[in-house]
DNA sequence: TTTGGAAAACGAAAAGCTTAGTATTTACTC
DNA sequence: GAGTAAATACTAAGCTTTTCGTTTTCCAAA
């Protein structure tokens, strides 16, 4: 009855799917051709990812020609929900006010920034709101 | 001239420097106290963990009597904003406001957490403008 | 139908994380 | 000072993650 799964991708399972999120499907040589020139990864280390992913059941695959093309199980939307749970259990105290909070506090942040955050939280309470 | 560090906790790292955190600083039998009941981590397990920490550069130690006093060397907001950056950098293309949306998309968020994050983005908007 | 090249399947080495056992040290008590 | 209880130091086993080599399979072209 061990259920258990991590349900959070690797340093390295996130590098492959984000890949696979933008282009929506594709094949090993695929994702790594889209890896940024200095990340020179083996193709056989690129096929095993992506074997280790649809084992996870992040991916599923399907046979064209010879090869195999891999698809996203799970919407990049979904999962980018998920860390930031994750995150904010784990460091904000499951506060995502404390979350964002930090978050405008990083001087870093440009104005522009902040009046898109502001445009989308009101957006938010508008519609909740009635 | 390999600086190359990772800065980032692993996930029992993060565990052991939130109760440092919210202690201030504490022996192994002091972090071990804090942890949930059903955590039974082995003294020795609590004290390996600390002095990784110690080796790694987020916390430092001192001897009071026989025992060593743990105390991060890193306060805790500045490794939010670490944090926060890395998830933005790694899922949301740099982009805090796409962080945003997504939070502020969950179903689950609260009328209330809504208005507190409104509020901390007003406020430091006027902040800057003014 | 053979063969050459690319991909898949399999396995496993290398590296890092988690956990804990054993041995040693320390400081207090008698 | 010897005994004792608790802490530290050292070491390593067992996982998981990352990486890649070897072997097998498959298609396509000669």
């Amino acid at each position: 009855m061990k259920k258990k799964k991590s349900e959070l991708l690797t340093e390295v399972e996130l590098e492959f799917m984000n890949e696979l999120w933008a282009i929506g499907e594709g094949t090993v040589r695929d994702v790594l051709d889209r890896l940024p020139d200095d990340r020179d990864l083996a193709y056989t280390s690129g096929a095993t990812i992506l074997r280790i992913l649809e084992q996870k059941d992040f991916v599923t695959s399907r046979k064209e020609g010879k090869t195999l093309v891999y698809t996203p199980t799970l919407a990049k939307d979904i999962y980018q929900t998920r860390s930031l749970k994750d995150l904010s259990m784990k460091l904000f105290d499951d506060t995502p006010a404390s979350l964002v909070a930090r978050l405008v506090d990083d001087e870093a942040l440009t104005e522009e920034a902040l009046g898109q955050i502001r445009a989308l939280v009101d957006r938010r309470l508008k519609n909740d709101g009635g």
